[in-house]
DNA sequence: AACTTACTTTCGAAAGC
DNA sequence: GCTTTAAAAAGTAAGTT
């Protein structure tokens, strides 16, 4: 087991004594951002030219940012998705520079917004592979297709998270609210593989 | 009391003639894919389960059916993939997944895992290829399961690869644009799998 | 045959059809 | 349910060169 509060993606991938260990990696995190006031889109639209706005479409408009890179997606009631941020810091940063370019562009903006991540997605590497055919067998909650997607889905239930396994040992893991979840859920995935025996050398 | 028990009469009815349509569907769709008569069976006991669910409100009863008969195929090993029975009904491969996800997930079916050796036979005997063939494909595809090369892999096209081997190896030589076509992947793929089968297995191919 | 691009699966929120 | 966004995993597909 990692050292409390320590990042996965901190820890080498091996021990001294050669054991495997995982390291995760936040890919994306989703949020919603409340402004807490009514927009005109239309406004944006005309002020901003690099947003695509397609109300017929889709009710959101759509807002790409460089640095960090996120894309927005902007509606009249004031709330927002952004997604693509690859940490929390990138995500905060983000939303300031989305909110001080509305207001340079001349869209007033009273409040603070308010931010709640949604979702966040993760990768991350086992550095042993996977009897995914075993583990179908003996894991509880978790679908293998191999005809429609090459790798087990897998729902935890705790912390709720769906994990994709792959036999290379990667997998892919979504649905996280706090990053501390992936982290958990990747140590607890590895050690259930292993108890299962469905661990194998790559 | 009286109307609660009308109620249940009613609900109890409209499942009952749900079900009654869903085995004409069956039915036809099991006529049209040429699957032997026992199938219908544990398509019919999956659809009642699912329907006495409440899993077909509001979905397409075709498309719970199709879900209901590939079901069926994976649990008695008949092989046929979710394409072979969706392209038969309006709804589309999408729904029947889903609808076969559903059906999994909600009932708790164990499926069991899909095992490439059962592809086997429909692609030679399209092919017209020696039972030597289809038992010398079979032996490469357990030992490529013992070494964990099929993980993640679509069934069809690692029983493409190891037909095209026998085939080779037992001087019936058929093209992979045949074997793809007969199995329903890309020649690209079947190549792929041939490719790591041969080199992993250390498969000697006869000469030319 | 290589490359590129694209689609399969999973997740969540937004507003409206 | 759908629409739109982003991102990873590994396999398969399709179009070019």
């Amino acid at each position: 087991m990692p050292t409390g509060g320590q990042k996965l993606s901190q820890i080498e991938a091996r021990s001294e004594a050669g054991e495997a260990r995982p390291t995760a990696k936040i890919e994306n995190i989703v949020a919603t951002v409340s402004l807490d006031q009514q927009l005109d889109l239309r406004l944006i639209e005309r002020s901003i030219l690099t947003v695509e706005y397609n109300p017929e479409q889709f009710p959101g408009l759509v807002y790409r940012l460089d640095e960090p890179k996120v894309t927005a997606l902007i509606f009249k009631s004031g709330k927002m998705v952004v997604t693509g941020a690859k940490s929390t810091k990138d995500l905060i940063e983000a939303v300031k520079k989305i909110v001080r370019n509305l207001k340079k562009h001349g869209i007033p903006i009273y409040g603070r917004p308010k931010v709640q991540i949604q979702n966040i997605v993760a990768s991350a590497n086992l550095n042993v592979c996977v009897d995914l055919e075993r583990a179908a067998l003996t894991l509880e909650n978790s679908m293998y297709e191999p005809e429609q997607f090459p790798g087990l889905i897998h729902r935890m239930d705790e912390p709720r998270v769906v994990l994709l396994i792959f036999s290379s040992g990667k997998m892919v893991i979504t649905g996280a609210k706090r990053e501390e979840e992936v982290y958990e859920a990747v140590n607890k995935i590895y050690e259930k593989l292993k108890k299962l025996r469905a661990i194998r050398p790559c | 009391r009286l109307r609660r028990l009308q109620a249940k009469l009613r609900a109890t009815t409209s499942i009952e003639k749900n079900i009654e349509q869903a085995a004409r569907e069956i039915t036809r769709l099991i006529e049209a894919l040429n699957l032997p008569r026992s199938v219908i069976d544990t398509a019919m006991m999956i659809y009642r389960q699912a329907a006495e669910k409440g899993l077909v409100r509001g979905r397409s009863l075709e498309s719970m059916a199709a879900a209901a008969v590939y079901a069926a195929c994976r649990i008695r090993g008949i092989p046929r993939s979710i394409d072979d029975i969706a392209e038969l009904v309006k709804g589309g491969r999408k729904e029947v997944a889903r609808c076969y996800r559903l059906i999994v997930r909600e009932l708790r079916l164990r499926m069991p895992i899909v095992d490439p050796v059962r592809y086997v036979s429909r692609i030679t005997s399209a092919l017209r290829l020696s039972p030597a063939v289809e038992k010398r494909a079979a032996e490469i595809l357990i030992r490529a399961r013992k070494m964990g090369l099929t993980a993640g892999k679509d069934p069809a096209g690692l029983a493409a690869a190891a037909i095209y081997i026998a085939a080779l190896e037992l001087g019936e030589r058929r093209t992979q644009k045949e074997i793809a076509a007969a199995a329903g992947v890309t020649e690209v793929t079947v190549r792929n799998r041939y490719k790591e089968l041969v080199q992993k297995l250390n498969i000697t191919l006869p000469a030319q």
